[in-house]
DNA sequence: AGGATGAGGTAAAACGATTTATAAGAAAAC
DNA sequence: GTTTTCTTATAAATCGTTTTACCTCATCCT
């Protein structure tokens, strides 16, 4: 039951190790192997169902044809859908994708990072999060290829692609405030990376572009590892509270939240009370009625993070940054 | 830049490759290596931050502490929850997953299997479909751990996880007909796997102890790889034109079409048409009203996959095959 | 005294590929 | 009739580990 290796192929073939190995590896011509050794040797391959094995191929050649890819939790629909579509796409031009979710935990990401660092996959896609600075910094050092994805940190040199954030909060406060709405709430998480930063941004820009000021008690802040049921909590409180008119929600698993929170104090979203979310969900569509949500261009994204990934990996030397910014969409619901 | 090898830690120390790697596995003991000599080792590989290659290692020892993870599509909400709860829990014993979608491709899936295989994970973790059957026996063949789980293949010796599929259908519509239905429509589709198999014989099952004949003209089979919008058209036409007053969807994502369709066609969820979703997802408990649901217990389907993978990996010789049924739990909601 | 045992270690083979350097014979060039 | 150049191939080094087999002293036993 022991797998074949090369060295049975040649055996069988009766050739040398090296020259099964050219055959394999498409250099049959380039080292002028004949016609009909090529043959032969590639029938005898066929007939066997030989595969090579790929880990002493990556021991050998130093690369392993695997593209680390690590999210925050990849069971939230926006990285689960982008890993799909990127997965798919690697997939197409000879790449496997390993994935991974940090779960905002920063020992776990650095973990992460040095499990498919020894792996030692060709490049990274990370959706990052503060406080692995160094460990992304030695990698790049290292020369890998490594890009951010929805999020980005400041203090690191490398290609970014994502939505523009800032300007889908502007947008949606823009139409808010042309819908008329006066106290518009912002529910936000508190963990510190730039494309939630420049969320809130957007939102008070807009308010101060038409002449609203800024209120501290009109957003909410909420903690990355809380518990669902305080966070309803205190969405409750918010919205109970004050004469809220309309709300965004800066992720789309605050959004839910936010929408368990106005089911259970009756409030209904309507004329008086409108709601957008960051992130669209399958969810939005079929609630009744629908729920506004600003749609991250997810196809075009990983199409993107792929683009880049490959322009460096086919390179040999290291290209410039690029800074994608995409724009997000807003759908009106109702 | 080039990292560091086992090499330049002994030489560093002083010692033999042989004595540092005694020392990383923890053989040091049992070698008789000096307390002087663990200590002086274990220190600069500290300082250094020397990580063991990998793949070399797997290469020589023939496992490769990954197990591999093959769903039908990792952005469907039931299959993205159960990766992360069982990576989660195979991190925690040392093991990484790789995961990637069949899409319910048999050609897709028999080249995951055998880039699986020539990247030698140590275990599978299966939901299979139709028409991989020998690839699988292969692995099986070659001393492989298999596990399947949420589906099964018939002709295949393996463990198996899931829930029981049989009998959640059955209870739903026991449920439908204490509440008076009498027209009950089961939305499934077209592949052939043991549990929708099991689905549509617990429904059938269930009318026949009522006294209720089946019929053939409310069960709609839904294509699998078919375009959502003439999906809804057909449920359109199955709601509309039949006195239908209860649909049991047998998967989550036929439920949210389901959804869909009853939308556009203005058709209320109430006292005269009931649903029931299989496989409860998020947005059902958000819909107005509450849509009830089959919950299938993610967290005991992972534990005891891999439970049962982690038992077959620690023993030498081939276990018996388990078959681990879990009751699904009916959410009634509104 | 001579053999057995143990302590503390190391050299070298092996895992399965890729790749560099080279060989043997035929054809071409001078 | 040598020397060069192709053609067709191969031997051996290499990647970074683990593991087997062995070595050298010192001590213990009888």
């Amino acid at each position: 039951m022991k797998s074949l290796s090369i060295k049975d192929i040649a055996v069988k073939a009766n050739v040398s190790i090296t020259t099964v190995s050219f055959i394999i590896n498409g250099k049959a011509k380039e080292k002028s192997i004949s016609e009909a050794v090529i043959e032969k040797v590639k029938k005898i391959i066929e007939e066997s169902g030989y595969k090579p094995n790929q880990i002493a191929r990556s021991l050998r050649t130093g690369h392993s044809n695997i593209i680390g890819l690590i999210v925050e939790d990849i069971s939230n629909s926006f990285f689960s859908r982008i890993a799909r579509l990127i997965e798919d796409k690697a997939y197409k031009r000879g790449y496997k994708i390993i994935y991974s979710s940090t779960e905002n935990n920063i020992d776990k990401a650095k973990e992460l990072i040095n499990m498919f660092k020894s792996r030692k996959v060709d490049a990274y896609i990370i959706s990052p999060i503060k406080g692995i600075e160094e460990d992304i910094q030695m990698l790049l050092d290292d020369g890998n290829p490594v890009i951010f994805f929805d999020r980005n940190l400041p203090d690191i040199n490398t290609s970014y692609v994502g939505a523009d954030h800032f300007d889908a909060s502007y947008q949606s406060i823009q139409n808010f405030i042309h819908q008329g709405k006066k106290n518009i709430a912002l529910v936000t998480t508190d963990i510190n990376v730039k494309q939630i930063v420049e969320r809130c941004d957007g939102y008070k820009k807009a308010l101060e572009d038409n002449g609203i000021k800024y209120d501290d008690n009109l957003v909410l802040k909420i903690h990355f590892n809380q518990e669902e049921g305080e966070t309803i909590d205190q969405m409750k409180k918010l919205f109970e509270q004050r004469n809220i008119d309309a709300v965004l929600f800066a992720t789309n698993y605050l959004a839910i939240s936010g929408l368990k929170a106005l089911k259970q104090i009756n409030k209904k979203i309507g004329d008086d009370f409108s709601v957008i979310a960051y992130d669209d969900h399958e969810a939005f569509e079929l609630h009744t009625p629908g729920i506004s949500a600003l749609q991250q261009p997810l196809e075009e994204i990983a199409e993107n993070v792929i683009k880049l990934i490959l322009q460096q990996l086919s390179s040999k030397t290291k290209l410039d940054n690029q800074e994608i910014i995409i724009p997000a969409k807003l759908i009106l619901r109702d």
